[in-house]
DNA sequence: ATGGTCGTCCCACGA
C-alpha cells in the first residue's frame, strides 16, 4: 500500500490540487496537515466522492489534521497525549485495513517553533512549545512501538534532518527547523527504532518538500526537506520505494509543500 | 539593503 503526507495549507483553499492529486496518485492513504478547518467545514463529499474514509481533527483558522483511507479505519486517536491542555490540532492517529493485517498510521503536524529567540534572547514560548511537543511525541512513540505492529508516523515535522536537506544550510541556521536542541530531539525519536524512509531508500542531497511562497524560492529551487515518514520495525521491513511528487509544486495556486509517498508491501 | 507571498478572515498573525 501506499502512504503519503501532504501539507496542503488549506484543505478548502486547495481542493482542486487536493482532488487532482488524489485522482491521479491513488495513494492508499493520505495524512493531510495544515487543514485549516474545523471539522464541519472540511471537504467530506468531494473526498468521500474519490473513494476514502475520512477522519479529521479539525481547529478554526490554524492547524488541523486528517487522515484519508481507501480501506476501512478504526481505533481514532485525536491530540497528541500527554497534555490536556494542549489546544492545537497537530496529530491524528487511525488504524487501517492493510491487505494482511492492519497498519497504525499518523498525521502529524509539529510545531515550526520561530521565533526562536525574543528581543532579551530568551527561548520564546513558541520555540518551547515545539521542543515540548516533541518530547511527548517521542513518548507517544515509544507507547504505540511496543505494540510491535507496522506503524507510520508522516507529517510536516518542520525538521530539517541535515545540511544536504536545504539549499543553503547557512540560511537556515538558528532556524527552529534546524537549531541544534531541534535535531537532538529529532535523533532521540529516531534513536526509539524509527527508519526515516527517504533517508533508508535515497538518502540524496538536494531533494526537498517545501519551497516558500516568498522570494522565488520555487522557480530558483530553494527549498528544504521536512515532511518526514517515520516506520517502525515492522513497517521499514515492508519499504519498497520512497518518493516526492515534485511536480505538483508547479500546479495552479499550489500549496507550498508537495506530496511524499511511501510504498509498502503491507 | 530591502522587501517580497500566501491563507484566514477583516486584522494582524502564522508560516
Amino acid at each position: 500500500m501506499e502512504i503519503a503526507t501532504w501539507n496542503v495549507n488549506s484543505i478548502n483553499a486547495r481542493l482542486h490540487a487536493v482532488t487532482a492529486w488524489l485522482s491521479e496518485a491513488k495513494p492508499d492513504v493520505a495524512c493531510l496537515q495544515e487543514i485549516k478547518t474545523v471539522n464541519e467545514g472540511f471537504p467530506l463529499a468531494e473526498i468521500e466522492a474519490l473513494g476514502y474514509n475520512v477522519v479529521i481533527h479539525g481547529q478554526k483558522s490554524y492547524n488541523g489534521v486528517a487522515i484519508l483511507s481507501k480501506t476501512p479505519i478504526e481505533d481514532v486517536t485525536i491530540g497528541l497525549p500527554g497534555d490536556d491542555t494542549d489546544e492545537q490540532a497537530r496529530y491524528i492517529e487511525a488504524v487501517v485495513a492493510g491487505k494482511d493485517g492492519s497498519v497504525r498510521v499518523a498525521s502529524i503536524y509539529l510545531p515550526n517553533g520561530n521565533p526562536v529567540k525574543d528581543e532579551d534572547g530568551n527561548l520564546t514560548e513558541k520555540y518551547k512549545y515545539k521542543l515540548n511537543w516533541m518530547r511527548r511525541l517521542k513518548d507517544h512513540a515509544a507507547a504505540i512501538l511496543k505494540h510491535e505492529e507496522p506503524l507510520v508516523l508522516a507529517g510536516d515535522y518542520n525538521v530539517i534532518p541535515e545540511a544536504k536537506d536545504c539549499y543553503d544550510p547557512k540560511a537556515w541556521e538558528g532556524d527552529a527547523a534546524y537549531r541544534a536542541e531541534t535535531h537532538a530531539q529529532w535523533r532521540a525519536i529516531l534513536n526509539l527504532g524509527l527508519t526515516e524512509t527517504f533517508e533508508q531508500l535515497n538518502g540524496r542531497a538536494g531533494e526537498y518538500t517545501f519551497w516558500d511562497y516568498q522570494r522565488g524560492a520555487w522557480p530558483n529551487n530553494m527549498g528544504i526537506r521536512i515532511d518526514h515518514l517515520l516506520c517502525s520495525p515492522q513497517a521499514a521491513d515492508k519499504l519498497t520505494a520512497i518518493r516526492i511528487d515534485k511536480h505538483v509544486r508547479d500546479g495552479v495556486k499550489p500549496s507550498d509543500h508537495v506530496p511524499v509517498i511511501g510504498s509498502f508491501d503491507l
